[in-house]
DNA sequence: AAAAAAT
């Protein structure tokens, strides 16, 4: 039965009929499982099955489906669109859906007809295609995204029963029954110094107090600040944030260094590099007891058997945190963005300043580098693309100035100028809907911004970079293209922004960005942002930043929020029938898998299933991602199954469950994946599927992310699947409201010592996962994308006023 | 394994 959590009255209007996706007719054939009668789910026809499917002739015959061009009349004179350019924009939103087929269809039918004509993907025939109708693009709900900082979770865990070894007395939690070494975790904790009784989580009360009065004394702080001379003369910032009117003044009070010179910033210090490891540096400085606790860069407990090398907990960055509710009363205006600037922000719905936004706006106008770290959908790319335009405007003033000539009062649009910011995403879809944010930004004062990045032809990023553009958005890998090319000149990079820094400085990435930065304007600003900044990024910080300032938001962490965690520990081989049960329902659906190909098995399962879905990942091509992606933020399709292509950074504000169908292997995926719902203070739900042979690793990595789950069993045919019930929020907003805590990371040493007690066997058992692991956490930010085309010509003039 | 260039 649907478990209709939401009435269907209540979710945003749909260009489509709902009823269609989940026909309320009888069953037709039984579905794998779920509908036949030995399964606990199995009804009869007679109960008169809410969750009953349509088989694909059954839609069909019921004109629900409309499957042939001539159905919809309406699509019949944008066949031959393809070429038209103006008035685009605004067509989008009028355009009618192109064709509703479900993939069924589109197999097994014959040669297609006239509806063929509407078919984009004239390319790759098969499944990803069309479904792609763009609705309306939604201008405001993009990347604004919930102060709501929500009821921040962590400080209830103190008032909770401490979990792992009490909780072990109530019901045996997650080995339950199945006596897979459950002991050993047991004494695992007596030898860990942290946990000395005291369960990791929950000893967050032995380190509250020292929140607020112990900082002052506390050593060696900031990761990178450490040995320099502390840049607030040694008052943490975070204070004065309490304790005054949030108003940017404070800023000034410091030391005016920054304003040197628009861009001249003192020469990186070279010795930083020699420094000693900093991991050992940053140990000494720290307690034992306030080393290990943490909450959102926890340490780990022991080392899980088959964890990647990568997901080592690293040290969490000494952050300076804004209160949240110091941002009150201040406007973006107050944080030093001009006018033009602030009303772009109010177009976007973006009223005034989040949290993180308010920590480092000014800062970034300082000129300094900044390591940003919010949540996901805390407002990170305002946070950095607000100032980035303000910036360039005063450095480009400040230019003026010092002309022979004076200020002329106007700029100009110099032809092939080379770019002055450049930001940097790790995927395409999160470099596009950064630009959708950033762009009316910096056209408000007449700044132009581009795309850079593959899978489209190159030849319209060339022409806009020619024409000239001050701000340069893309991935790396064009970008790199580009620049060796001759098209992109970065040598006059001032500004430069890494969005989901940390993940750019996994293997794969962090070369192409070294190169990159390597290539900007030497003592260029750098801005790194992340909602699970760490020290990862400790490589570009070494190399490219100066003194760094590093800013989070109190509280907010990406483990505090409205997100009901669950975990069932399933068969294997059900997974993709459970996957199917679960997303058989009203609401949008975001399904994670660890490869492209089990993406593509569990869109062809679940569209036989009869549940409309389309997927997302690296095997498709450009524009059938940005369609896809599209369908699930217009509300055209329900579910996407996607890879981690999808973890990071994009936004979708109405997802409210989210399918692990693979778990994922780093507990910051966990947390980005899960970052896709639950947002804007709305209720989410994440369910992650493993087998029984990866409760360890499962239960190790949700322990990284400190999030409190009990693993259940579930079988498919269970009413469970059918119904998880109403969304339960452990959170509970804390009398001490926003609370910020630093935590120190765990170490080599010990992560060596635990791995000798990671159990082979469980690799072992591991194996016979299915390779489909992962799902994704960032933000779809999908608010609605715009073709490549649509973006360019975006981009395109407003020129200079 | 995925992503990021194009071939």
């Amino acid at each position: 039965m649907p478990k209709n959590t939401k009435p269907a009255g209540g979710r945003p209007a749909r260009n489509f009929d709902p009823s269609y996706a989940r026909g309320a007719a009888k069953s037709g054939a039984p579905k794998s499982g779920s509908r036949s009668p030995g399964h606990r789910g199995y009804r009869p026809d007679e109960d008169a099955p809410k969750k009953a499917r349509w088989s694909r002739d059954e839609r069909v015959a019921s004109g629900r489906t409309p499957h042939r061009a001539d159905a919809r009349p309406e699509h019949g004179s944008r066949g031959e669109q393809g070429g038209r350019d103006g008035g685009r924009r605004s067509d989008r939103d009028d355009r009618a859906p192109r064709r509703e087929f479900d993939r069924d269809r589109d197999r097994d039918r014959a040669p297609r007809d006239g509806g063929r004509r509407f078919d984009r993907n004239d390319r790759a025939p098969r499944r990803f295609d069309d479904r792609g109708e763009r609705p309306a693009r939604r201008e405001f709900d993009r990347d604004r995204t919930p102060r709501d900082g929500g009821a921040p979770r962590r400080f209830d865990r103190d008032d909770r029963a401490p979990r792992r070894d009490f909780d072990r007395d109530r019901a045996p939690r997650r080995f339950d029954d199945r006596g897979e070494r459950p002991a050993r975790r047991e004494f695992d904790r007596d030898r860990t110094p942290r946990d000395g009784g005291a369960p990791r989580r929950f000893d967050r009360d032995d380190r509250a107090p020292r929140r607020d009065f112990d900082r002052g004394e506390r050593p060696a702080r900031r990761e990178f600040d450490r040995d320099r001379t502390p840049r607030d003369g040694g008052a943490p910032r975070r204070f004065d944030r309490d304790d005054r009117a949030p108003r940017r003044d404070f800023d000034r009070d410091r030391a005016p260094r920054r304003f040197d010179d628009r861009g001249e910033r003192p020469a990186r210090r070279e010795f930083d590099r020699d420094r000693a490891p900093r991991r050992d540096v940053e140990r000494a400085g720290f307690r034992d007891s306030e080393r290990r606790p943490s909450s959102f860069y926890p340490a780990r407990d022991e080392r899980p058997a088959f964890t990647p090398e990568d997901d080592v907990v690293l040290e969490r960055l000494e952050a300076d945190a804004i209160q949240a509710e110091a941002v009150d009363g201040v406007s973006f205006g107050d944080l030093g963005l001009g006018q033009n600037i602030v009303r772009a922000l109010g177009d976007l719905g973006a009223e005034h300043p989040f949290p993180i936004q308010a920590a480092t706006i000014p800062v970034v106008l300082e000129g300094r580098d900044v390591l940003g770290r919010g949540r996901t959908g805390s407002g990170k790319t305002i946070a950095f693309g607000a100032p980035t335009v303000e910036r360039l405007m005063q450095l480009w003033a400040a230019k003026q100035r010092d002309l022979p000539n004076g200020p002329d009062g106007r700029r100009k649009r110099e032809m092939g100028r080379a770019p002055r910011a450049l930001i940097l995403a790790p995927t395409r879809e999160l470099a596009l809907q950064i630009d959708r944010t950033v762009q009316p930004i910096a056209q408000a004062v007449g700044l132009f911004t581009t795309q850079v990045y593959g899978g489209v032809p190159q030849a319209r990023q060339v022409g806009a970079l020619r024409r000239g553009v001050d701000i340069v958005i893309g991935t790396p890998g064009r970008i790199e293209d580009l620049e060796r090319q001759g098209h992109l000149d970065l040598s006059a990079i001032e500004i430069t922004v890494l969005d989901e820094a940390d993940h750019m400085c996994d293997l794969g990435f962090l070369e192409p960005v070294q190169r990159i930065l390597r290539l900007t304007k030497p003592g260029g600003q750098k801005l790194l942002f992340s909602a699970t900044l760490d020290t990862g990024v400790a490589t570009l910080v070494d190399e490219f930043l100066v003194e760094p300032a590093v800013h989070e938001v109190a509280g907010e962490d990406q483990s505090s929020g409205t997100i009901d965690h669950r975990v069932f520990v399933i068969e294997n081989r059900d997974k993709r029938d459970i996957v199917a049960a679960l997303a058989d329902r009203d609401g949008k659906t975001l399904v994670f898998s660890r490869t492209r190909a089990f993406a593509e098995d569990l869109t062809d399962h679940l569209e036989e299933a009869g549940i409309r879905a389309v997927a997302l990942h690296g095997d498709l091509n450009q524009s059938r991602r940005t369609r896809n992606l599209h369908q699930l933020t217009s509300g055209r399709v329900d579910v996407l199954v996607a890879t981690d292509v999808a973890a990071r950074g994009i936004h979708v504000d109405d997802i409210d469950l989210v399918i692990q169908a693979d778990a994922p292997d780093e507990y910051k995926t966990y947390l980005h994946r899960a970052g896709r719902t639950g947002r804007a203070g709305r209720m989410g739900r994440v369910v992650t599927l493993i087998p029984r042979n990866r409760q360890r690793r499962m239960n190790d990595l949700l322990d990284r992310a400190e999030i409190e789950v009990d693993f259940e069993d579930v079988r498919l045919g269970d009413a469970l699947l059918d119904d998880l019930g109403p969304v339960e929020i452990a959170a509970i907003e804390s009398e001490e409201g926003f609370e910020t805590e630093h935590y120190e990371a765990d170490v080599a040493e010990e992560l060596e010592a635990e791995a000798d007690e990671a159990e082979a066997d469980e690799e072992l058992a591991s194996d016979d996962e299915l390779a489909s692991d992962d799902a994704f956490d960032d933000e779809l930010v999908v608010v609605d994308l715009l073709d490549a085309d649509d973006e360019a010509d975006a981009a395109e003039p407003v020129d200079a006023r």
